[in-house]
RNA sequence: GCCCGGGUGGCGGAAUGGCAUACGCGGAGCACUCAAAAUGCUCUGCCCGCGAGGGCGUGCGGGUUCGAGUCCCGCCCCGGGCACCA
């Protein structure tokens, strides 16, 4: 008996799939001005399907083989069924992890970087994933960084890239400036060190002004529900109103924003956040100082916490509420926060939980302007604070009015009195895209003395990342240090001038990249309109929920301002997202520190591409996290094996040629193998098509093979049989060929001698997939008591009186009296007895 | 605290309101073998019973239904996200 060998099978195919460029997708469908040069028979019914970039370092793991098992088997699917697959590849090379590993290798990050890129480009090749090798590009690459440094030309010159000083946030450890998203909890994402505040000039983003669309928008995408929570929640918008409070004595105006204008009436203090410019000015008391200095000191982690008790500072001051008149005192506290609103807000004790503390804590009143319906009663000093809807009190002429009717009734009179208006608040920031570091998309712009901020003109793009030789953080751009590079000439007045030396933020290579693969080959502009038209949107996206909010949001946006400049035909990038789950190992998170690290290298050495893809598939549903096992491996590789060997018997048995892909219509009476093999079809199928099922889709493929086995000594025996049982082997090897691709054509070439990706998705045939005899369930007030063999199309009399005629029923009815009878065709019969 | 997931055999997991535990792993046995591996076949939720058979079973407590793992109400536990956002 011969060998499943799949380092053989796997090479043989790959290099087909090489030599012959399998899945590369042309354009000519989709430029207008050369329809037909890819032939009539190009289907322009296309399929983008795309899984998000690798970031090359090191080389490939778990994750990214579980990615591509996804997107692979998702592509040849779709293939098969007729559509025209886009299915690239490229590398998100820019970055800290490769610049700081550098640094630490004393390597330069490109050298390291296409070092990992040659890895992750071997091992995707030796996994059999059917790329359009020809679109392949890394965003460190000048060719394609040239279209980075246009796109923020173009968005600079509207505006939605701009330059300003603010107080940002500070890596002390990668000793750059982070976005917002990158500094969660206090920390930095990459490092885990806290995060300090520096002010100081950056290039921003303007995400903010499309924040109504991109919260808006994710209702029409098939996306997961808790990705596009997340993203609300990160947009966070909040409608209210902005009113006005006067403080007398200074005459100046404070705005606050609120949520609950309805409770104006109950404010009974204002705070100002300690970062707030005018607290100074208000009272510049040492204990005023002392506060402020250690508020701003603090990490954010610190200040965050919701659990700390309140602490502030009275200022002396009072403003006016302008809704009745009354003075109430101001003052600082750090549970304000400068980023959101205005830094400044009316206090309402008696409705709101953080001004309910800081009232407590400092004896202030707390007035309720809010009366809870009656049932949530009970002492006053129980009941508040109370943050829900009720009729109103102690609010002058608005008592006795249901809070969320006069709602817009207070906020129309704040506006007629010049003291307020509606207001909408977002928790979202600008996008602050400027790092100081080396390994990056340098930003085109030029700083003139006279000129000013100049952009660099599109015809001398790109500006090259200079070579330098030392490029470890030093608090400002390493690029500072390559004088020859920086000292320049302005664009427009000639005059000297000096590059920005800061860089971009990788997420802005990685929020159009989808777009250049379109058209990855284009030298005189980023893509061409029809085709990035033609492929665009991305019809599946693959990768993990990490990204749910940067990466995701910044691409949306890029797409939505692009679209506005008319270079785009949609906005909306990712039409259907898939979020997988992780690879764990002896339950938990594979990392060094554990040491419970495999490589997909390991297993796919060892037992073959096909036998690790399909396993890391079948371990559970794809969006769920799953432990891999070393046994269950072993449980898929002997599957794959059984299949083989089983094609092989097959083969050598038969004559070739002749056998299957015509859904072997002309074999004779179907056999019970016959049905199964139909079965099959139809749940690949429907688990392939429908959802994402990958895992029952191969226990389907698995159970036919099995059965193949269980028939094939009785099948042999005639011509019909052998016939059937050839169909059978094929078909699984055409089913189980998304998942592994190698087996898969394999199995079909010897027993069709075609090959299975130039033919189409097998078809079930829906008179084969009912049985001519079903197992009729007998129950007996709800419980299983006997199944009967029944003809298929049995009427409800008649599957009545089978299931009278079994003895098991006969017993359980045994003298008592049926109430009711339950007939469901073609499937049950119930009898509900007293 | 709020918002999402999830809880099913020894394990990973299947089940349009209609046979709970497909498929795989692990385990037991048989065949082949001098033997072992490999391979093929059979069995494998728990309890009672020699057996036929019966009872119990999808985190817990209720409910709807002829019938609930699945739908509804109230909890418990695990994982993830958000969280002083006015």
């Amino acid at each position: 008996m011969r060998r499943y060998e799949p380092s053989e099978i796997e090479q043989k195919w790959q290099r087909v799939w090489a030599d012959e460029r399998t899945w590369e997708v042309s354009n000519a469908v989709a430029r207008r001005d050369a329809p037909d040069e890819a032939g009539d028979d190009a289907p322009s019914d296309k399929s983008y399907v795309l899984e998000m970039l690798p970031y090359p370092s090191g080389e490939p793991h778990m994750g990214h083989l579980k990615t591509y098992a996804i997107g692979d088997a998702l592509a040849h699917f779709r293939r098969r069924r007729g559509q025209r697959v886009l299915h690239p590849m490229g590398y998100d090379a820019f970055g800290l992890p490769a610049e700081n590993h550098a640094i630490k290798t004393n390597r330069h990050p490109r050298e390291s970087t296409e070092a990992a890129i040659d890895e992750f480009r071997r091992q995707f090749r030796s996994w059999g994933i059917s790329i359009d090798w020809s679109r392949e590009f890394g965003t460190h690459e000048p060719d394609y960084y040239r279209w980075t440094q246009w796109i923020f030309l173009r968005l600079f010159e509207r505006g939605l890239a701009y330059r300003r000083e603010a107080a940002v946030k500070w890596c002390p450890t990668d000793e750059t400036v982070l976005a917002n998203e990158q500094a969660k909890d206090g920390v930095c994402e990459r490092c885990g060190t806290p995060v300090v505040a520096r002010q100081l000039e950056q290039w921003f983003f303007r995400i903010t002004a499309y924040a109504d669309r991109l919260l808006d928008e994710l209702d029409g995408l098939d996306w997961p529900e808790h990705v596009r929570t997340m993203q609300r929640n990160w947009i966070g918008r909040s409608h209210g109103a902005e009113v006005v409070f006067r403080c007398e004595e200074l005459g100046t105006d404070y705005p606050v924003f609120t949520t609950r204008p309805d409770t104006l009436f109950g404010a009974t203090f204002f705070v100002l956040a300690p970062e707030h410019p005018d607290v100074l000015r208000l009272n510049d008391s040492p204990e005023v100082h002392a506060y402020v200095d250690r508020a701003i000191s603090e990490t954010p982690e610190e200040r965050g916490s919701e659990l700390r008790e309140k602490t502030g500072v009275p200022l002396g001051r009072t403003v006016t509420n302008p809704v009745n008149g009354e003075r109430i005192p101001m003052y600082v506290a750090d549970y304000v926060l400068m980023e959101y609103g205005t830094g400044a807000i009316m206090a309402v004790p008696g409705h709101d939980e953080r001004d309910f503390e800081f009232a407590q804590a400092f004896e202030l009143p707390i007035r309720e302007v809010i009366r809870a319906p009656a049932g949530e009663g009970g002492e006053i000093v129980d009941r508040l604070p109370y943050t829900g809807d009720g009729e109103m009190v102690n609010s002058g002429r608005f008592d006795g009015r249901h809070n969320r009717e006069a709602f817009e009734e207070i906020v129309e009179w704040l506006a007629g009195e010049g003291r307020g208006r509606r207001a909408v608040n977002f928790r979202l920031r600008d996008w602050l895209l400027s790092r100081q570091r080396y390994w990056g998309c340098p930003i085109p712009i030029v700083h003139c003395e006279r000129c000013g901020l100049v952009p660099v003109p599109d015809d001398q793009l790109p500006v090259e990342l200079p070579e330098i030789t030392d490029y470890a953080p030093k608090g400002r751009s390493p690029l500072a240090a390559a004088t020859d590079w920086v000292e320049t000439s302005c664009p427009r007045c000639d005059g000297p001038a000096r590059r920005e030396t800061d860089t971009m933020d990788t997420f802005v290579d990685s929020s159009w990249y989808f777009l250049r693969y379109c058209d990855a080959r284009n030298d005189d502009a980023p893509w061409d309109r029809d085709v990035v038209d033609f492929w665009m949107p991305v019809d599946q996206y693959i990768g993990g929920v990490e990204h749910a909010i940067l990466h995701l949001m910044y691409a949306r946006f890029f797409t939505k301002a692009l679209a506005d400049l008319g270079h785009l035909g949609f906005e909306e990038p990712f039409a259907s997202l898939f979020t997988q789950g992780m690879i764990t190992r002896a339950g938990a998170k594979m990392s060094k520190s554990r040491g419970n690290v495999i490589s997909p290298r390991e297993y796919v050495e060892r037992f073959g591409a096909d036998t690790a893809r399909c396993y890391i598939l079948y371990i559970g549903p794809p969006d769920q996290d799953a432990d891999w096992s070393d046994e269950g491996v072993g449980g898929i590789h002997r599957f794959l094996s059984r299949l083989w060997r089983l094609a092989d018997e097959v083969a050598a048995a038969g004559d070739g040629g002749e056998a299957s892909a015509d859904g072997g219509s002309h074999l004779g009476e179907p056999t019970a193998l016959f049905r199964k093999t139909h079965w099959a079809i139809d749940k690949v199928t429907a688990d392939l098509g429908e959802r994402f099922a990958f895992n029952t889709a191969i226990a389907a493929v698995i159970e036919l093979v099995n059965d193949a086995y269980r028939y094939r000594d009785e099948l042999a025996a005639t011509p019909d049989g052998a016939a059937q049982l050839r169909f059978a082997v094929a078909t699984a090897g055409s089913l189980i060929f998304p998942f592994a691709p190698h087996l898969g054509s394999e199995v079909y070439e010897l027993l069709t001698g075609r090959r299975v990706w130039e033919d189409p998705w097998p078809e079930a045939d829906p008179a084969l997939l009912s049985a001519e005899t079903f197992e009729l369930i007998v129950q007996v007030n709800g419980k299983l008591r006997d199944r009967v063999a029944a003809p298929a199309g049995a009427s409800s009399e008649e599957q009545e009186r089978l299931a009278l005629a079994s003895e098991k029923v006969v017993a359980q009815l045994d003298g008592a009296q049926i109430v009711k009878t339950v007939v469901v065709p073609g499937r049950l019969v119930n009898f509900v007895v007293r």
